[in-house]
DNA sequence: TTGTACGCGTTATCAA
DNA sequence: TTGATAACGCGTACAA
């Protein structure tokens, strides 16, 4: 026989109040007398009973707790960058003091019965790295009434936004560059968002000027940055932020049958730090035969010897920001975009140009 | 005026058809006329009514369609370790077939309101990576009625759990090395749970007999399976996995002032990674100097000209045999415990002594 | 195939 | 400070 779980109601039989006092108690909303209170706790205890049934509660209050994200890729895709680690991190935290968590929702999947935007009891969403058809997402939420953040994408007018001054601060770092003396500068970016054709071919360069093709806002913006210093930098895409690709856009860049750069613009500083490594690997010395420039400026597991030049973003920064605008929304208010600005930082992979060379 | 959101007996009326008809027809739990449908659709699209209301759907249906996965560190920590990537992308994977999403949930902290066990609207829990005060996490769940699943930890009897082989797969690590020729070989462990004093002091010798004092299952299995085969060799303690420790603990091996091991066995690859570059930055080649192995067998970014000599896990399958756990308990099924095995896997890490040094 | 009636467990409101 | 009442929005026996 499985007993039926004790509820409120038996909870404040026991105890002789009334469900409505007993709900009180619990929910501390309104003064109780010490007396009551004592044996309200006494009959749950008794009973076993551990507080409300947040499903029933959510009903009730028409709020459960919980905050979609939405992310564009694999849960280890997306959390490989670790700027997202961050960046989650921050968003749980803000969401937290109103007693919200987190909800995992994978954008385009494959299993049926999938949990979804409509399916799953939030009380709010946001989107993460979602490049492509952000319509019907928001379509969705707006039918849910849900309230929508987006983080670094665009979702159209009366969305708030999260984003980063992306152009601005890459061309600060090309500007650093320029002024060392660096007039042979390569790009290495960020995933353009075009469809990789066969897993394997991940390093390519990209047509000069095709920079309006590219979809995702974080490539280009930071493209765009580079370019403004730079109009005629060669750029090299990569399948997106990590040593491994950047190792691999090193390689094409210190290949011996080309001439090889004097500085390098990486757009993450797990870019970099392959950049780094390839250049090691072909006898270049950084930064004194070649200057690399990252971004994000996180602690980057793994280029231990180095510290990047490189710009520091406000990742944990970022997800609170997303937080607070959720926390404003269900509070009713109108929350506004938050544009967050990367703080430019020298660190020892950056040098002059050595003319003898 | 905010217009109050549709329900069900709004589409229902409109439709000119009982609730319990408009609700089949969203369900499909019953056949209903094709005419009935349409006219229930309609009206649904004429109302701007997206589907039952998942709170009430969850009070009504007893299940909320979502898992709490309780993680012991903050999420940029866990997430950093591509296993614990891969697993949750695993877990992820098993639990949506039922409809259900991974709520994420941190075991301390200190933020006043954040969500918990108790009032989060839970089915089920998974504790991934708790080391400490399990126990107090297992009563609250089982207040609940709430399955609860135990990857790589102790939760005591009833609690299913997912094991890994550590101490077998360490071990055929250890006994290649052996069969190789070393002799003189050191241990980079993962954390051993102990409180670090300043969190500057990452690495540092254990004590021989202090094996039974590591309270992190994973650490002491990898070591007793080492220590099977070399019951002295000394081993390193890290704060964890990362290339970075890995590195710290290569340049205590590689210091000049003690005699260098000829062979090191990591527990995991990004620890052996940095142990690799330490080596490297010594002047040893790997595997001609010095062996290195490894532990895990995901794909490690920055690890590029190398293959590691490592164990294999399977990583994503650890996750979804915790959704497959979580699923029999949901379906009021006993689940088993699982054991995972590794497989030894040999790339160009490792090598024979080589007698003339 | 459709409709009626009821309860899931809670909490806000208001009156006492 | 406490209690009665009425939703919250839905799913499902059961009867028709």
């Amino acid at each position: 026989m499985t007993t039926r779980r004790a509820t409120i109601a038996d909870v404040a039989r026991e105890a002789g109040v009334s469900p409505s006092t007993a709900s009180v108690v619990f929910s501390g909303k309104t003064p109780v007398s010490d007396a009551t209170r004592r044996r309200v706790i006494e009959a749950a205890t008794e009973l076993g009973y551990s507080g409300p049934d947040p499903r029933a509660a959510s009903l009730r209050l028409g709020r459960s707790g919980i905050v979609g994200v939405v992310v564009g890729s694999s849960l280890k895709d997306l959390f490989r960058d670790p700027v997202q680690r961050v960046m989650m991190d921050g968003l749980a935290e803000a969401v937290a003091p109103f007693g919200a968590g987190l909800l995992l929702l994978r954008n385009h999947t494959d299993i049926e019965n999938a949990p979804t935007l409509t399916t799953a009891p939030l009380d709010a969403v946001v989107l993460v790295g979602c490049d492509g058809p952000l319509r019907e997402l928001l379509e969705a939420a707006h039918r849910r009434g849900l309230p929508v953040v987006v983080i670094e994408g665009d979702a159209g007018p009366g969305v708030p936004r999260v984003l980063l001054d992306n152009r601005e601060a890459q061309r600060t770092a090309a500007q650093h560059l320029a002024d060392l003396g660096h007039t042979d500068v390569a790009i290495v970016m960020l995933s353009t968002g075009a469809p990789t054709i066969g897993a394997e071919i991940t390093v390519g360069w990209i047509d000069p000027d095709a920079t309006a093709d590219i979809t995702i806002d974080v490539t280009r913006d930071r493209l765009l940055g580079a370019r403004d210093v730079y109009p005629d930098a060669p750029a090299l895409a990569t399948a997106g932020s990590s040593i491994d690709e950047g190792w691999a856009a090193g390689r094409v860049l210190f290949a011996s049958d080309r001439p090889t750069p004097t500085a390098v613009i990486a757009q993450s500083d797990l870019l970099a730090a392959g950049v780094i490594r390839a250049a090691e690997e072909a006898g270049l010395r950084v930064p004194e035969d070649v200057s690399v420039t990252g971004f994000d400026g996180l602690p980057a597991d793994g280029l231990a010897p180095y510290e990047l030049t490189t710009l520091v973003q406000a990742a944990a920064e970022k997800g609170r920001a997303a937080g607070e605008a959720v926390a404003a929304m269900l509070a009713g208010d109108e929350p506004a975009s938050v544009l967050l600005t990367c703080q430019f930082r020298v660190g020892n992979t950056t040098g002059p140009v050595i003319s003898a060379r």
